[in-house]
DNA sequence: GCCATTATCTGACCTAAGTCAGATAATCAT
DNA sequence: ATGATTATCTGACTTAGGTCAGATAATGGC
């Protein structure tokens, strides 16, 4: 009873709000209403439409259009019409505004630092917490197309390779692999797909072409925190759906014996095993299957 | 960058804010503001006085006697003053008040239920739960004197068996093990504290004396998930200070070789390694720690 | 018994947040 | 060109939450 689930979620919607309203309250430091600090928040994030604006914060119309009015007599704001459309209007910040929305910024992480600093066991607070914010957060987890040389793609493919020198029983020294070239992983000979949840990259996999009717599927990868949430399955339809659309006909991929949860992923969603097809070390098991043939047929 | 510590906080205030946002005004849900349904919950509680709830949800003076007269009419709650002293006055729900707040109590573990039914690894989710919520909750650790045979020690004791089912090489029976009656961990022979979080134990120790000058610490424990905020230094010096206003001047203890842990907390508080006392086969080091002793002498 | 203290209540007032019905002006479809 | 649609703004209003200065009444110390 005492260690009931309900009553653990419970404690932890107090312990949270306890803190979480502190942190909405720091807002009020700076002696601006909650709700103007939002507007100046989302302004300085890059959203500029006043509509945009509206959507994200999910205020009225006529709430959202004082709040403006407000931040521009503070000086921090400018708003101007679309070149395009004169009925929307965007707003971007001034110098001052910069300046206002940075030292909101600085408080924020000021906060945030020094609830690490107080906890000695940092690393597996932040674990726990890209937990429970993955599991709150899936309903918003989307999956994006990525340049496999840009920031999102190369923190999955660190973890992954980190992930396969712990698992793998000789550790796992990418140089051996057969590392597909950036290039074959960008439209229009294949592509990088990532999982996306509030800014943190969770989950990818590569698509690996060379212009024909064959692919491979590589690195597909999913954060021990967020294992559980179907990313792995979703992904995989993605990036055959990604294939699909480029002309791929047949995709093929690889995979160890140490994964054993990969392999019940594809044998579960379609894939069949076929003989070695190439000579990396690291590579157990094989598998292909073929894309747009008819559903279930 | 994308993985700056700062960054993942950041991320999960926000992906908690919205879950609990929508708590708060899931309150809303029954018709009644949030601050009327904050007062309602407390004395649901079991907070009477009015001036404990005050205090507990930080309101004014004002405020909350508005709040209280909201109630009345609505005639959920009843308030009479204090027959000892009659400036206080104490509030109790009515039975339309106690059906109320069951409603509310409803609600929220519905909710709680919700999510632990919408994420497929419900035990990791609520372990990562529990750790955010004791990190974040550590300054509101309270150490309490209980009895060995109440709910909070079973809990505490239930798990400590299982975890040494887990670590001991031979696993843990303790049928085998010395185990101390609990009379002899009550006062005046002796004690058993736990370290309550919100009502979540999360460490405990146990003082079985015999009713001489000598006693034994036993079942120290800490959970998982509270590991690293020190508690069991504060358990061990709280287990001290309880010995010796029970008269006790001299302590000792047995710990395993799998939890080295234990090991070091005793080498780095003040306890000198000694022969073997006793014959219980789970025990390979022994410790002992005169009390009442000059300190640092 | 008297006075300072304490707990609660009341009235006056304020700000933040949000709702809603038009007003205004630009754009789109035909 | 004209009427419907769209984006934003304005004014009037409401509710929730909160502050503050006394009012009221009970208590405790002397």
């Amino acid at each position: 009873m005492i260690a009931d689930p309900v009553a653990r979620i419970r404690r932890f919607n107090r312990a949270v709000t306890l803190e979480v309203g502190a942190l909405d309250t720091s807002f009020l430091g700076r002696g601006r209403p909650l709700g103007a600090a939002r507007v100046l928040n989302a302004i300085g994030q890059g959203l500029g439409d006043v509509g945009e604006i509206r959507d994200a914060l999910q205020l009225d119309s006529g709430l959202m259009s004082r709040l403006l009015r407000g931040l521009e007599e503070e000086k921090l704001v400018v708003t101007e019409p679309r070149p395009d459309d004169a009925r929307r209007r965007v707003a971007r910040l001034t110098s001052a505004g910069r300046r206002e929305f940075a030292a909101y910024e600085r408080l924020s992480n000021q906060r945030a630092a020094g609830l690490l600093a107080r906890h000695p066991h940092a690393d597996e607070l932040l674990a726990a917490m890209d937990l429970v914010a993955s599991a709150l957060g899936r309903e918003r987890i989307a999956i994006e197309e990525v340049d496999p040389r840009g920031e999102a793609a190369r923190h999955c493919l660190a973890e992954y390779y980190a992930e396969l020198a712990r698992r793998f029983e000789k550790g796992f020294d990418v140089s051996l692999s057969r590392d597909p070239q950036a290039k074959d992983m960008v439209h229009p000979r294949g592509a990088f797909l990532v999982a996306m949840s509030d800014g943190l990259p969770l989950a990818c996999v590569g698509l690996k072409g060379d212009g024909g009717e064959t692919a491979e599927v590589k690195r597909l990868w999913v954060a021990p925190s967020a294992r559980g949430l179907g990313l792995g399955r979703k992904l995989m339809a993605a990036v055959e759906e990604r294939a699909r659309a480029l002309g791929i006909r047949m995709l093929r991929l690889d995979t160890n014996r140490a994964l054993p949860e990969a392999r019940a992923l594809y044998l579960k969603s379609g894939w069949t095993e076929i003989p070695r097809f190439n000579d990396d070390p690291y590579a157990d098991f094989f598998f292909e299957k073929r894309v747009c043939a008819a559903r279930d047929a």
